[in-house]
DNA sequence: CACTTAATGTTGACACGGTCTACTTAAAGA
DNA sequence: TCTTTAAGTAGACCGTGTCAACATTAAGTG
């Protein structure tokens, strides 16, 4: 009963529907075509409707990026957390998610690491930091298994964020030169890394 | 005679003028504050004068993004060739003029990687492929002095240019924990680079 | 259950900004 | 000197963010 497809005066919960249909619209067509006018008639409400729910357009951006923080931490968690692998397969597997998730969300992930939002939102702070430390515990794991060198973990998963955020944000900006081959890239890339993170 | 600072009819060089308008304000008020009518009154024109020398603003965007990537590339050339110094200390140093750089111009920089610009622009193409060639030829100069691996030098490039984007564009975005020391950080870094590159 | 209040949505209005069109000015060439 | 064309201007239009005033309904209270 308490779901119903027709329209009703009170939509039900257009905060979510808001930042979904952002999502959405955002991965098909970039954050330039994001117009508060376009989101509303796409949930269908009508167009300051909105603003009961966000201060502003950057607001209802930055929520975005927050919930976008969110399925990035559990993309990066899935890859972590996954006990059928050993744990240097793990390490591999979440930049290959990070990767992936940055691909496949380009504009998303612009959004969540670029100045449109607003830097100083502290939940943004908090499930960027949560990114990062997923970075941190592989780290950290994997110095327990004797996997890697003891330096401090955290310039260890700096770095590595680093070069994974730079890596993305080069291919899917499209300033790496067209005869790159992505996947041999990164099997390069990989190599380095064990190499610079190894005893 | 040629140069008078009374307002005349035509400008003398307004696309050049509206380019540098553009850096400054970019570099000040970040790239949200730029508007044509703002950059057109700043430059002491009316506010449709610069589509006599642009398409659209985008076109404008772009321009600046290019004449960004030379004074990147410049930047950078100047680190790479001070033969005052021995190769390493020069890639050291072409390192910190990256971030410098970066730090130093953040919203520049962003316009620069950032997708506001017209990615599929020829020259922005060529200026950017200059600047990743200055990192390409120091590789090269240190593979030939043996201070480096000889893998393949591009992926060398990437791999440096990739940890360097990607560190200067989480400093400028502020995604790094505030208790991040970025002079120790770099240490590190560098630290990794070298032990990444070593035979 | 009737009544009040607060939450949620709607419409109208305004100002700002990109950019098209038609017009003006002046530089350059014939 | 006359013509052509490059460079600049003013007016107008439309899309967009957002404020204010109003409408509707859910929720809470006696």
């Amino acid at each position: 009963m308490a779901k119903e497809n027709k329209q009703k005066y009170h939509h039900g919960d257009l905060r979510t529907a808001l930042i979904n249909a952002t999502i959405e619209m955002i991965n098909q067509q970039g954050v330039s075509s994001i117009t508060m006018r376009n989101l509303s008639e796409w949930v269908g409400v009508s167009r300051t409707a909105a603003y009961r729910h966000f201060d502003d357009k950057s607001a209802l951006l930055t929520a975005t990026a927050i919930e976008g923080f969110r399925q990035f931490s559990e993309a990066l968690r899935v890859a972590r957390l996954d006990e059928s692998k050993d744990e240097i397969t793990r390490f591999r597997m979440m930049g290959q998610a990070y990767i992936n998730f940055a691909i496949e969300n380009a504009a998303y992930y612009r959004l969540m690491f670029g100045d449109t939002v607003i830097q100083e939102n502290e939940k943004l702070r908090a499930t960027c930091d949560d990114a990062f430390r997923e970075l941190l515990m592989i780290i950290e794991l994997l110095q327990e298994v004797k996997a890697i060198c003891c330096d401090d973990p955290k310039n260890q998963a700096i770095y590595i964020w680093s070069l994974m955020h730079g890596l993305s944000s080069l291919v899917i900006d499209n300033k790496l030169q067209a005869d790159v081959e992505l996947k041999e890239l990164m099997v390069f890339i990989d190599h380095q890394i064990h190499k610079s993170l190894s005893d």
